[in-house]
DNA sequence: GGTTTTTGCGGGAACGTTCCCATAGAGTGG
DNA sequence: CCACTCTATGGGAACGTTCCCGCAAAAACC
């Protein structure tokens, strides 16, 4: 079924060395003649020899995988990020295990498993909305493999995690609405079990404060980020006696649909309501008006990510720092606002 | 800098048994007393033992991993395709190692090597658009390593594709415009590499020769699907003495940023020109008038492609056989035509 | 009750590397 | 020329499994 793949035990035979001296051509040792080093590399690259590295990962213990797991890739944030990550992770030797958890908590469960099993140097996590019970990412730090959060974090590990930041960047979206004039802001929030739907509900609020405009508990609603929800809660909020002049979304998509549903129902925007958004993914220039949003650096997110991730796998666990990495965002004004 | 894992002999040792009893309790081997079993399998928990796949992929020879090379994955069309795929391979037991090229033939090559050293069992591919040289592919074929293509294929190859019927699907769309009344269709393609590229013009072609319109060399044009390059060429078809009344573009991006562009120069769609795509991205509702598009099914792609990997790797190399899998495609009809 | 079959378990090779230790021969110094 | 160092190489354990083979004890058979 599978061809007989070339080894250093061939190459060795052939040549009438031992192994140990191909190895040591092989891995670039310098104790080697320069006789026997040109002859193995002639030999290898004739027999095309491929080094194994199932072999190489037992013998070191270490995959030289690090894994990543994300609740979802169809939206364009998480593969960018995974884009950054992977950069960083290559240049350094190292393969990436991708795996989406789907937004479900099993499936995250089940991720992290085989990630266990796979022996993965380090792992890089973006929790699920539905994620409560950590237990299952505990292991990793119990078994002193590192593990890195980014963007949805768990407040419960002490581990490295790189955020934006989301309250500022939540501030000055809202604060750009007042100063254009709204004065009922509403905002559709996320799960208030992630961290990043609190710091930009916080966000929000503090704009508000500072603004001395009331905060109208009526208008700021949260939801699972189930997108099929969201015509449902702009219904409602269209539909209110005093009905909002201003929607701040957790995310893009949420405000791509919001949109999309407003326009459909006649609703003008920016004019009847303006719309500012989360992230800058891929379609906020696409819908019309453009979507005015949080740009979030996702690209560095995951530069910097994998990088905390390598230090701590290249040092000793005794070192490790919770390090806690805020990047800044950065608001851009478009159409809809 | 590691902490112990806890092995199979750890388990035997304090048990007093041997390791082969321990190994034959994990992998379900029925030889073995109730009372050892139960004894294995309460300590087995009780330790945390996770297995160790290093050193049953190099014992067994096989990574358990297949390797998806793909082109990019910032827009939809890959990621949904690589969910297909991961869905199959995780229910079989397979991880899946994504890579992207970048449309980049010496990325590719690359990534190849990676996959290569690490034993994959099996390799999905889609060309960059640049891949002219297949050696890099080639040599899974002679290590005895199965390989499908997909989307991209790659002609020179005798082994599994799945793609779309990318003649009848540019020929619905093309069809569709003749029968809604436009005189000029203009054809932005892509790269005459590409196999999908050239079967799509074919298409095209074939629609206006059937309904006994002219084939205006004039108005069709391939480029090599830098998006940055699309004003250009639009902005070229606009300029001619006679400029079309409808556009097809061999993928969704390409008609968004064509239409970004003419809305910007203030050219009405549909009613100055149609505009229909390929693909059916991600953002194809969010743009304004919604695109008209030939949807594939993309999930199924993946799942399929997957599915005649896996068929591959449990058979013999002699049963192997180069399976060309078409799949239907469904022209949607929007706004923009 | 003796022979055969079945059951439960242990020993050890194998997978393809790397790495430590040993050793022969060449080179160096006084 | 002898003791020493250095260089190039070989031998073999180790990484954590699985799997084949063998063997003793228990079970089944006539």
């Amino acid at each position: 079924m599978k061809k007989h793949q070339i080894t250093i035990v061939d190459i060795a035979r052939q040549l009438n060395i031992s192994k140990s001296t191909v190895s040591r051509v092989l891995t670039g040792h310098p104790r080697v003649s320069e006789k026997t080093r040109e002859a193995v590399l002639k030999l290898a690259s004739e027999l095309d020899y491929q080094r194994n590295m199932l072999a190489i990962n037992l013998m070191s213990s270490q995959s030289h995988t690090i894994g990543i797991i994300v609740p979802e890739f169809v939206t364009s944030f998480f593969p960018m990020i995974i884009m950054g990550a992977q950069e960083v992770a290559s240049k350094a030797g190292y393969n990436v295990l991708i795996s989406q958890s789907n937004e479900s908590y099993e499936t995250e469960v089940a991720n992290a498993k085989v990630m266990l099993d796979n022996r993965v140097d380090g792992v890089l996590v973006s929790l699920t909305r539905e994620t409560r019970n950590y237990d299952h990412l505990k292991v990793f730090q119990r078994k002193g493999i590192p593990i890195v959060f980014f963007n949805r974090v768990c407040d419960d590990m002490q581990v490295p995690k790189v955020v934006v930041d989301d309250y500022e960047g939540a501030y000055k979206a809202v604060e750009h609405l007042i100063l254009t004039g709204r004065k009922r802001i509403a905002h559709l929030g996320g799960p208030t079990s992630l961290h990043v739907s609190k710091k930009r509900l916080e966000g929000y609020k503090d704009a508000l404060r500072k603004y001395n405009q009331p905060i109208d508990q009526e208008l700021i609603l949260d939801y699972d980020l189930n997108l099929d929800k969201v015509k449902i809660y702009i219904k409602h909020l269209l539909d209110l006696p005093e009905p909002p002049d201003a929607l701040f979304t957790i995310n893009d998509p949420t405000a791509f649909e919001a949109m999309l549903f407003m326009k459909a129902k006649g609703v003008r925007i920016p004019e009847d309501i303006a719309v500012v958004g989360f992230s800058n993914n891929y379609g906020s220039t696409l819908i019309e008006p453009r979507l005015t949003t949080v740009a979030q650096p996702t690209h560095e997110i995951g530069q910097v990510a994998a990088q905390l991730l390598l230090d701590q796998i290249n040092s000793d666990a005794s070192e490790w720092k919770p390090i806690y990495k805020v990047l800044k965002t950065e608001l851009l004004v478009r159409g809809s606002s």
